[in-house]
DNA sequence: GATAACTTGTGAAGAAATTCACAAGTTCAT
DNA sequence: ATGAACTTGTGAATTTCTTCACAAGTTATC
């Protein structure tokens, strides 16, 4: 395994996105664990409240480095201390939400982000009627304004939630406003240079997947 | 290759997540195409919309059978139509929403699901503040009331948009009801018999793999 | 300090998913 | 009718992901 020091993360080879996933998982039980007062964890205690194998859970950190203890197990305060170093959760990021209709006003609304350093600094809509209206505190702002805006506040993350018809157009202008990651609520694939990342939460998808599951299950 | 009359689907092995939700994702192309009178679509077109290959197109297919014609292509209405058949879209799912705060109201509100096929027939909320106001026309019922619902309406699918530290309880509930599908928008990893579908929608998680994203591209 | 009981980290093996590559079938133009 | 241009369906090859299995390290007990 390659040498590395305590600060530095080394990225040996791409990540499956399955790991990441199971990493944040994690450290959401970890989180947890530490709440309860809980020191030190094993790799099979932490699979089993997640689902996999002990194994699964020591080759997901293995990318990373050396985490455990032999015979002993993790630390639970430093082993979450370095799956959020990992996730690039030690700063703060800042989140513009389009859309504010039924989805996007729920999702400003939402607490959870912020309490997880994900900060939503702007609400925007391109509809006139509802610019000007505040939705828990942020006072929606006209698309139009987008590029200017990320200009001075360089926002990191900008979460769709705009009808599909529009979705394509809205991501073009996030891209070309210099915002290199989505998170995109609207039902359609959306086509971004290979730069960008987009993570996709697509409801009907989910409900489709169970109606599969009940159908063939 | 097991031969198989065209109204039934042999499901000849276990199918992964991942092609089920490809289908999904062919099936709304499809529906695009078909909308704008296309009649023909070759794996090459369809994979190129969804950011995958015509090879992954055309295996993902073959698991169900032979919809396609040899140096044509893909009939749009036939294809859309086997792949509702497959996804098991043909009928009408009943869908509770339990959780009537911001999320769960935003859901109960959002026509997509209806449009779909997921019919929402009822939201139930442990809060007696919440318990008798209506959200979008249907009256938010008590969850004590959900055990009795069930045995007359037999909802297919719960949506469970409740806090974390509730997810489990509800969950359970829901088992109990013999409700055999779980979509849950709780940051809680569910504890569930095999036999029970579930589904999560993880915003958190989702995130969290942007700023993997972000930190380690 | 020797033994028993744990647990990690990791190569190797195994399983699963994806991609390749091509025979076979279809259409169209001439 | 023939040839050219397409496209599917699918075994085989390849790549990726997961699980196995065990050496090596740690702690606790006597």
């Amino acid at each position: 395994m390659k040498k590395f020091t305590s600060s530095s993360i080394p990225i040996v080879k791409r990540i499956a996105d399955s790991t990441v996933r199971r990493l944040s998982l994690y450290l959401r039980f970890l989180e947890d664990f530490e709440k309860r007062g809980i020191a030190t964890i094993s790799s099979d205690e932490l699979a089993a409240r997640g689902g996999t194998t002990s194994a699964q859970v020591r080759k997901d950190l293995s990318f990373f480095g050396s985490f455990g203890k032999r015979g002993l197990g993790y630390s639970v305060a430093e082993l979450s201390a370095r799956l959020r170093q990992i996730l690039g959760l030690e700063r703060e990021w800042q989140v513009i939400i389009i859309g504010a209709g039924k989805i996007g006003a729920a999702l400003a609304q939402y607490h959870g982000f912020s309490q997880r350093g994900f900060r939503i600094i702007a609400v925007y809509d391109a509809d006139p009627d509802k610019v000007g209206r505040a939705v828990d505190g942020l006072v929606i702002r006209p698309l139009t304004d987008l590029a200017d805006d990320a200009k001075r506040q360089a926002p990191d993350i900008a979460v769709l939630a705009v009808p599909a018809v529009a979705a394509q157009e809205v991501a073009d202008l996030v891209v070309k406003s210099g915002i290199r990651a989505i998170l995109n609520f609207a039902p359609h694939q959306l086509q971004v240079p290979e730069t960008i990342a987009v993570k996709a939460v697509n409801m009907a998808m989910e409900l489709e997947g169970l109606s599969f599951a009940l159908t063939n299950g």
